[in-house]
DNA sequence: CCGATCGATGCATTTTCATGCATCAGCTTG
DNA sequence: CAAGCTGATGCATGAAAATGCATCGATCGG
């Protein structure tokens, strides 16, 4: 059964309605709604989440990390968008699925690489521009590794 | 080592460049690429990536099914793009990462569903517009199922 | 500084997953 | 229909991941 993924949907709706300051309260929590598992389990499965537990007026608080979520996901969601990345020294030409060339490089934009000088989107193709053309294949390369990461299902 | 995420993206580029007509014929490209593997692997792959085997007129040929591949990245993308999906009876309302609520919408809009009147996307909301407001919460719920598919990262 | 509470981690066990082998099933050709 | 390819699948095995247990370490309040 696919316990793992079905517990850590759990925690994130608990933590959001529920105030929790403990694993063990977590455990509990968990329990009640058919789930049990043990306090080193929710230690790993927090870590993983990227669930952090904030010092509150009131007492620790485990809450979840938006900022860092969100930049997860859309790291992730890019790296599927990206279809292929090519570099001929001077320019790093993307390709990307249809209508989503100018959410790639607003990422690019955001990501704040150093490398990057600037970018400039069509429909389904990126134009990267290298602060320094030696940079190009490094550039390229590092794109590459983003868009890679996922690749499973492409 | 993560060998089959490696024998896959393999089989990916291999089957661009080559005329590939049987699964023994593939893990002998394999095999000079570095990668060994029997045919009945070859054959859990291939039907795992969505590759069909085409009759052409020289024989059949496996050849990727864009399409169909592409309409799965692009479903999962649009799955993470929405962080919440809400309805009030006459309206479903959804929340998006930053920026991406057109390319929400632009999907929804592809997707054809006959419930959906029409959409109208801001920067990180989109207003879907049910056929019958008794549609509503059906509609809210086809598309939370959409947004909820992949939610380990969530 | 002490004790108590809570989270992290090493280790052993259980469970899940990937793979090969052998075999079965389907299609094509004569 | 028989023979020969070719792909699919049940089963067993080995590898990897998840989990629990016990324990350690850190933090906080006296």
């Amino acid at each position: 059964m696919g316990s793992r993924s079905h517990r850590r949907t759990l925690i994130r709706r608990l933590l959001q309605d529920h105030v929790v300051s403990s694993q063990e309260q977590l455990a509990g929590l968990l329990r009640e709604a058919g789930v049990t598992c043990t306090q080193a389990t929710l230690s790993r499965d927090l870590r993983d989440m990227g669930i952090i537990r904030d010092r509150g007026p009131d007492g620790p608080v485990y809450r979840i990390d938006n900022r860092a979520r969100y930049l997860k996901v859309l790291r992730q969601v890019v790296g599927m968008e990206i279809t292929s990345v090519r570099s001929n020294g001077m320019l790093v030409v993307l390709r990307t699925l249809q209508g989503r060339a100018s959410g790639v490089a607003g990422f690019l934009d955001a990501w704040d690489n150093p490398r990057i000088l600037g970018t400039l989107a069509g429909d389904d193709t990126v134009f990267v521009a290298p602060a320094q053309p030696s940079d190009c294949e490094a550039l390229a390369a590092e794109i590459a590794e983003l868009a890679s990461s996922e690749q499973e299902l492409l």
